[in-house]
RNA sequence: GGCUGAAUGGCAGAAUGGCUAUGCAGCGGUUUGCAAAACCGUCUAUGUCGGUUCAAUUCCGGCUUCAGCCUCCA
């Protein structure tokens, strides 16, 4: 039974979905104005991992994850770069995809885009007001009334008359509560505008997600996710909006990741310490990464340093490592204690440290099964492979993996033979000269009784 | 000021009321011409002060420190 942490109860729980079988999860994606930073990845990595182990229990998952293509800052950035607004967010949504599908994130079912949904919005809007949840500031803007729902407040355990609204902000005197957010925002000149019964204008951020999450999975679904900072006011504010407008229950389970730290800060634009994701993939194989991710638990904070990313490396290395030179086309596994233990940390909420150190104590039966039990090594290479598959680990071919495919290896095998011709010679000098030129170039050679094979360092 | 959450060995990072993961790094050995990889063995830890208990790193409370939120943020 799959325990999941619900941040509304904090508490772990069964997943009970509303459907038998089916899993509806909304995952708040980004903001297109500039390219995916680790946290972005960290997010899309760890809802991908439970997407993909929901689908291996065999539910039937249906994942959105939107993609916020209006608001101030991408107004602001396209009109820094003297661009249509559209132009910009297209672009950085196709870099999105790229970083993404490079990080082996299955795409989610549908990613929707907020300005694909304005009618549903407006709609949403018109049922607050209806509801008497909303109202029309002086200034022509629409505002939902936070007084006005009784549970504000539950999701991130705060009190209106505890927050301390304007403290960092002006006070916006046209709202009747300075914590009161904005859900249609009248639009300046010459800025993108929708029309709408209250004027032209634009979607508030929070109404998006409600809006959409409303319509791709009904008005009450089963999980929703996004990272630890959005839990207060964008998750609370979402509650407000569909509870308020729907008058149903909107989300069984609320889904937290921790963030991605530098120097245990933040990793953040507004602190200007964040690495994009292509920039670590100039120094990294996308998989460590990945691996790197879920070397914490996912609500867990994730310091980012080199140090770190090399011991990822190191790591991915010893497992590909393992499964070097062995068949492993899906052999089923005599030994299905790994399987059971790998099932059990992860229905504990997603314990994905404790699934690598599963993975590692696989390899480590398979390093010493291959010299004596080369049937058994094979099949414990299969079950390796195929739990790591679950996680999203493991599935390149080890030799692309562990020698990468941009190598001259026409070159490096003639050197190998020359290397062996010196050794046959006893010439170890020149051995040694071929090795140390090899190893300049960033190639290990490792010498077994009848072969010699190479890797990148 | 209010609200969350955290503090584990040299580093990273899980778990647990009594057996102390896993990876990287270190040390000794096997192997190797020498290495590398692999294997065998091995050292290092639960912030602090109290309480509950036969037993606490684990449960409870105080303290200290750190991070996050209360503006936009994944």
């Amino acid at each position: 039974m799959l325990n999941i942490y619900n941040t509304l109860t904090r508490k772990k729980q069964p997943l009970t979905p509303i459907k038998p079988n089916e899993v509806s999860i909304y995952v708040c994606g980004m903001t297109v104005y500039d390219y995916c930073h680790v946290g972005h990845a960290r997010v899309m990595v760890v809802f991908d991992v439970a997407v993909r182990y929901l689908r291996y229990l065999g539910f039937k998952v249906n994942y959105i994850s939107n993609i916020t293509d209006i608001d101030d800052k991408i107004i602001q950035r396209a009109n820094e770069n003297g661009e249509d607004f559209n132009e910009l967010t297209n672009r950085f949504i196709q870099a999105m995809l790229e970083d993404s599908d490079a990080l082996g994130v299955i795409r989610p079912d549908t990613q929707p885009r907020a300005t694909k949904f304005i009618p549903e919005i407006i709609a949403m809007i018109q049922d607050l007001l209806d509801n008497k949840h909303a109202y029309i500031t002086d200034s022509g803007d629409v505002c939902y009334s936070v007084k006005s729902f009784a549970n504000y407040g539950n999701l991130s355990g705060k009190k209106i008359e505890e927050l301390r609204a304007g403290e960092r902000v002006n006070i916006d005197e046209s709202k009747e509560n300075s914590l009161d957010f904005v859900l249609w925002k009248m639009a300046k000149l010459n800025e993108p505008s929708w029309d709408s019964p209250w004027g032209t204008g634009r979607p508030g951020w929070h109404i998006e997600c409600s809006a959409m999450s409303t319509v791709c999975l009904g008005n009450h679904f089963d999980i929703h996710g996004g990272g630890m900072d959005l839990q207060f006011p964008h998750h609370e504010n979402e509650i407000a909006q569909s509870e308020g407008a729907t008058e149903e229950k909107f989300v069984n389970i609320w889904m937290h990741n921790g963030f991605v730290r530098i120097n245990d800060e933040k990793m953040s634009k507004s602190l200007g310490n964040f690495f994009t994701v292509r920039e670590v993939l100039k120094k990294y194989q996308p998989e460590v990464l990945r691996y790197f991710i879920l070397t914490s638990h996912y609500r867990s904070p994730l310091n980012y340093s080199d140090a770190d990313l090399n011991a990822a490396k190191q790591a991915l290395t010893r497992l590909y490592t393992a499964l070097r030179n062995l068949d492993t086309d899906n052999k089923s596994c005599p030994d299905d204690s790994y399987k059971q233990r790998f099932t059990a940390v992860m229905d504990d909420d997603f314990n994905s440290p404790e699934v690598l150190a599963i993975l590692f104590e696989l390899s480590h039966s398979i390093n010493k099964a291959r010299t004596d039990d080369l049937p058994l090594a094979t099949q414990l290479a299969s079950e390796l492979k195929r739990l790591g598959g679950i996680v999203g680990l493991l599935q390149a071919d080890p030799e692309i993996y562990l020698q990468g495919i941009e190598q001259d290896s026409a070159s490096i095998e003639q050197l190998i033979v020359d290397r062996k011709t010196a050794r046959q010679q006893r010439n170890w000098a020149e051995a040694d000269r071929i090795r140390d030129e090899l190893q300049q170039q960033g190639i290990v050679l490792e010498d077994n009784p009848s072969s010699t094979t190479w890797r990148k360092i």
